[in-house]
DNA sequence: AAGGAAATTGAAATTCATTTTCAATTAGAC
DNA sequence: GTCTAATTGAAAATGAATTTCAATTTCCTT
């Protein structure tokens, strides 16, 4: 197992080379680059993780209040398009997005009283899944795995 | 790992039990016990698994005209709270619930053609997840689990 | 066996995130 | 610059989940 150490904001290197990587799908895809979209990425990318388009929306909103919610949400499906941002739907049943580069793949620990989301990568459960599809003589594609509970933090003071 | 060998619909037996516990239950909690509640519990537990309140209504329809969708809808949460149902949200982001015994736990592969779900219970990766959490000194309530993919029918000819 | 308080029911209305619609605007190929 | 197709944002639509409310039913008390 192994702490998924991302940092909070990613460095703006990252952030370049992923936004690059964006006007490339776009152009790919004959659509369009767009202001909106280059902000809202940059927003997204910035912000770091779990967000939802709301919330996502209601930061941008504070710098630039000609860009709508409609537009934020559509260019978070983008970004999933594109491989840049991963789609989750914990407990709460909203849809969350999160920065995501191409090889990371990790699961959640979720707070059920703060919220807080820690990340983590088990080669070993990975492994496991493997086999437990091969049996069924089922293909894995993807999986979900999420962890609820207290925190560290919350676990003592419940 | 074990294929949790349920049978689709339950023996008589079975049930029976279970709606006395689902009466217990509603005596204990000082609610009422109706034609409705019985009527919505027997055809639940006979219809087996991973039903939606809809697909739940639909088939109740059939046989009883005068009960309707928000029933069926309450008395699901009813048996959620009691113990003797499971609610699970897959990707589709339908609720849907299955009768469970108290010690009962598993988890799911799921088709993304087909729509099968197949339930598996693997102790090995249960102890990892623990072993997870522990490590983030995190108190695990509960878990998902889903695998998603192609079954042994689908993978084919897909 | 009534009586009566409290819970339940079912239809309809509401909520709320998400998705679609559409007329006006914009990007970018030529 | 011109033109076409894509994009935008406000508003409307969607759809499952939930709440509301007046009528009905349960079941505890007499
Ligand atoms: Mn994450
Ligand atoms: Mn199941
Ligand atoms: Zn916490
Ligand atoms: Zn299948």
């Amino acid at each position: 197992m192994k702490i998924s150490g991302r940092p909070t904001t990613e460095g703006s290197r990252g952030i370049k080379q992923k936004k690059e990587k964006l006007k490339n799908f776009l152009k790919e895809k004959g659509f369009k680059s767009t202001r909106q979209r280059d902000l809202i990425a940059s927003e997204f990318l910035e912000m770091g993780e779990h967000v939802t388009a709301e919330e996502l929306y209601r930061e941008i909103s504070k710098k630039y209040t000609d860009i709508g919610y409609t537009t934020v949400y559509r260019t978070l499906k983008l970004l999933n398009q594109s491989g840049l941002a991963a789609e989750r739907v914990f407990a709460d049943n909203l849809t969350r997005y999160e920065p995501l580069s191409a090889e990371d793949h990790h699961d959640h620990l979720i707070c059920m009283k703060c919220g807080s989301i820690t990340e983590f990568q088990d080669l070993r459960i990975e492994r496991l899944q493997e086999r437990v599809a091969d049996e069924f003589g089922f293909v894995a594609v993807s999986h979900k795995m999420e962890l609820y509970g207290y925190c560290r933090k919350c676990k003592d003071n419940a």
